[in-house]
DNA sequence: CAGCATCCCTCCCGATACTG
DNA sequence: CAGTATCGGGAGGGATGCTG
């Protein structure tokens, strides 16, 4: 867990923490399922390992996420939100309805140019 | 406003839209009053005008923030939030409730350290 | 299966200086 | 006051190849 995101501005903190071009999807996809490295990468397929597991790494650092490795062969490794991740939820809908409206709003402008 | 975010999941389209690094507090800024360039400039010490000017052309090509110019001299220019910008707020107030929680739980966590 | 090591490269951001 | 022009650095993201 890094420390330097400390007694700041509640903005500053969620800009630092979403800056990653990928954290909100792997936040979206998290928060219904645990899944496994492999389920993420096809979920977001425009993704790279090395990518996905940077991401991981970082959110997990942040505490946004658990990581649980099984030792066993083969290996077995599963996401899942913790207590500050469920509680990033709320955030993730008010995010979904923006943007299903941003995109109506393109479509619209849209169709007014043709 | 550019149209290469057509089409995608919302979440696709969000994390687009606030990749930028200020995107967040100048939204933040905006959500309660009209501002000036200077105004902005000075509510954010940290920012440049290069970046600053940056930032607010991005957005205002993305449809969230209006720019209205006053021909006069001195020039004067105030940034307000569109349509689409005002309905920005209910992710700004998810994301402030979870920044603080955030915040808090790292200073716990400090505490329990010591 | 779930990575790590390495190299590369682009784009974001910033510093500085100048203008209508 | 509110910018633009130019240059440059660095971090984040990606491609490829290898491993327990």
């Amino acid at each position: 867990m890094q420390e330097d995101l400390f007694g700041e501005c509640p903005y500053v903190t969620a800009q630092k923490l979403l800056t990653g071009k990928w954290t909100l999807l792997i936040m979206h996809h998290l928060s219904t399922n645990t899944m496994r490295f492999n389920e993420l990468q096809r979920a977001l397929p425009d993704l790279t390992q090395t990518t996905l597991t940077k991401q991981l790494r970082m959110m997990e650092d942040n505490g946004m996420i658990i990581r649980t490795a099984y030792n066993q062969i083969p290996p077995k490794v599963e996401y899942s939100l913790s207590e500050l991740g469920h509680h990033f939820k709320p955030v993730l809908e008010a995010l979904q309805v923006w943007g299903a409206e941003y995109i109506g709003y393109l479509k619209s402008n849209k169709c007014d140019n043709l």
